[in-house]
RNA sequence: GGUUCGGUAGCUCAGCUGGAUAGAGCAUCAGCCUUCUAAGCUGAGGGUCAUUGGUUCGAAUCCAAUCCGGAUCACCA
């Protein structure tokens, strides 16, 4: 049981003892005493006023006393400012808190609880490569994903790849027009890159044709639909779902470029997954789906063959699953996913991580399942996040202002290699190590910049300045981490009972930390918000750092005090990994 | 226009289930390396918490209105 909790279970039955209750932990707040006051937790009397029928300063008393009375081995004493009882805690419990846990490296987690939930991120489409946006996407769903498991959930990570579709036809058409045979290997470039650059070769092309069009005096709305290259492209959708050979084996050749160049990425930003889903094979199931909920009366079929579903009663518009031509659209195969997900892994929740562009998109998916009676409907849960823009505002990829993944992570590995060698702390590292260095630096300040922020909120990310290695960022805590590992290679920390020395505040500050750190991860999981983590590792190591500065953990007063402080040392270095670790980012033994 | 999310220091962000004098980092300025790694530590300046009204003993936090910005409302994905 957290301290909290044990202040508010000790406090209501002190309450209900001495005053007509009922009273419960609801009723009154516990928070941690603020710096310029004595005490480690403090109990905010106000709202317990009007049901105690006490003035603020005789409640503190009273209860205080009560607290202290009834459990001296807990509490070391009180005070009461205004409406606040400060509480300071024995130090032979935070004592014991530290003995009892400083080794385990499986601090904070929970056993398993026997849910089973599925995290569904990156899902990319097979056109173009990954960008920034792409980057928060990943760090997120793999984070959120190991956080669930630190709570005792058994988590599938799956991805689904967008394989098909309109998109996938431009890049396609524009490579038989343009290419002349060129490959990724002929042009020795990333297979991911060389196809998007044919995305955008598409693009040019029909802006080049509209523009002729407009020019022989054609509407622009027409001449957008009329444009050859769009018409070429949309018999090409057509011929794919017909399984025509030809198209069939351009798509799948094309397709495994990218695969190639993703694979590459994903290996290199620590993003795996536990299910690949493809989005030719889903969208075949939701077709069947929307035929079946077509006979159950859920869709219903224009003259014109196009199958909608009518959301209007719910608040949203009517919604198109099906085009006249018979092809499925974007969220036909969601359906089908939602249903196969289920099927395989029986899973208790089914968490997709995507854009907060799609929360309409979405909404109607979730309220599809729900009227299709599909089991899982329910279970459905859209983890929202806001896009990553530029100073300038939004990437363009049209403006040429998307910032690739895979550049800005080689540039951040570079300017990690740049602060290092500057530094000049590790001349004897092989090359291997420093590669290896420059790597968990880079991708850890690169993820730390990503996940620093609540998911739910827009960022602004400047290209201009590169990712800080200093202050609130990834390389800060691997610093911290780095320098306590020093310590403990030339001093061990030993398993003897040690006598019980007062605490000094700074080393009370990070064993109050340190306390904190099952209910912090308990808190990111239940909001799906890894930003809980970073801030509490920042503050852990913060805490640490000016500990240390101050006093020595080699040279310390006593005996006592410097295994007490070693103790302190692989209790924090634990915890700052394990922290990192949910936030997929790794600790260097030595920077 | 409908729906929806947001507006906190020069910049990027915490704080938002109401509680003590609104916090970090960056940037700026002033200090600290013969002593466990200075990617560090200590300190200073910097705020009409968009605006107005309401609820409350108490509001950055809750409610309403207004202003500003984003997303979305495609036979695109």
């Amino acid at each position: 049981m957290s301290i909290v909790e044990s202040l508010q279970e000790a406090v209501v039955k002190q309450l209900t003892a001495l005053y007509t209750g009922p009273f419960a932990a609801a009723d009154f707040q516990v928070n941690q005493t603020k710096e310029e006051f004595e005490g480690d937790y403090t109990i905010v009397l106000f709202s317990l006023l009007k049901k105690t029928g006490k003035n603020p300063v005789d409640l503190g008393q009273q209860l205080g006393e009560a607290l202290l009375a009834a459990e001296p081995d807990f509490f070391n004493g009180f005070n009461v400012i205004k409406g606040f009882l400060n509480l300071s805690i024995q130090d032979h419990y935070w004592q014991k808190l530290l003995s009892d846990n400083y080794e385990k490296d499986d601090f904070g987690k929970q056993q398993a609880n026997g849910k089973r939930v599925m995290v569904e991120y990156s899902s990319p489409n097979t056109n173009k490569p990954l960008h920034l946006g792409h980057l928060r996407n990943n760090f997120l769903g793999w984070s959120v994903a190991e956080m669930l498991k630190a709570c005792g959930n058994e988590v599938f990570k799956s991805c689904i790849v967008n394989d098909r579709g309109i998109h996938i036809c431009k890049s396609m058409i524009a490579w038989q027009m343009f290419a002349e045979g060129e490959t990724p290997a002929t042009q020795q470039e990333k297979g991911d890159h060389f196809v998007g650059d044919y995305y955008v070769k598409f693009n040019d092309e029909y802006k080049r044709q509209i523009e002729e069009l407009v020019q022989d005096g054609m509407e622009k709305a027409v001449a957008e639909k009329e444009a050859p290259i769009m018409k070429a492209t949309q018999q090409m959708l057509l011929k794919w779902e017909a399984g025509d050979g030809e198209v069939m084996d351009l798509w799948r050749r094309m397709n495994s470029w990218v695969y190639e160049g993703f694979n590459e990425t994903y290996k290199k930003i620590g993003s795996d997954f536990d299910k690949t889903y493809y989005e030719s094979n889903t969208y075949l199931l939701g077709k069947k789906i929307v035929e079946e909920g077509l006979g159950k009366g859920v869709f219903e079929q224009e003259a014109d063959n196009s199958v909608w579903i009518d959301l209007t009663a719910d608040g949203l518009d009517r919604k198109i699953v099906q085009r006249r031509d018979g092809t499925s659209v974007y969220i036909t195969q969601d359906i089908g996913l939602a249903q196969v997900k289920y099927e395989e892994y029986k899973i208790d929740r089914n968490i997709y991580v995507i854009g907060d562009e799609q929360n309409y998109h979405m909404k109607v998916l979730r309220l599809i399942a729900q009227k299709l009676g599909l089991p899982n409907a329910d279970n459905i849960y859209h983890l929202s996040y806001g896009m990553v823009e530029l100073p300038s505002g939004k990437m363009k990829s049209r403006e040429g202002t998307v910032v690739d993944a895979d550049d800005l992570v080689a540039e951040m590995v570079a300017t990690a290699k740049q602060h290092t060698e500057e530094l000049g702390k590790v001349k004897d590292f092989t090359e291997d190590e420093l590669a290896h260095l420059y790597e968990t630096l880079g991708l850890g300040a690169m993820k730390f910049y990503l996940l620093r922020v609540d998911p739910k909120k827009k960022m602004v990310f400047n290209p201009q300045e590169s990712i800080d290695f200093h202050g609130f960022t990834g390389p800060f805590v691997q610093y911290t981490y780095a320098r306590i590992k020093s310590i403990l290679r030339k001093e061990a920390a030993t398993n003897e009972t040690l006598e019980s020395t007062p605490l000094l505040r700074l080393e009370k500050s990070i064993l109050v930390s340190l306390e904190q750190f099952p209910a912090v991860i308990q808190q990111a999981a239940a909001e799906l918000n890894p930003s809980v983590i970073a801030i509490y590792v920042f503050n852990l190591a913060k805490a640490f750092n000016s500990f240390y500065t101050v006093h020595s953990v080699a040279n310390a007063e006593t005996a006592e005090k410097k295994q007490l402080r070693l103790r302190l040392a692989v209790m924090t270095a634990n915890v700052l990994k394990s922290g990192m670790q949910l936030l997929g980012i790794q600790m260097p033994e030595r920077m």
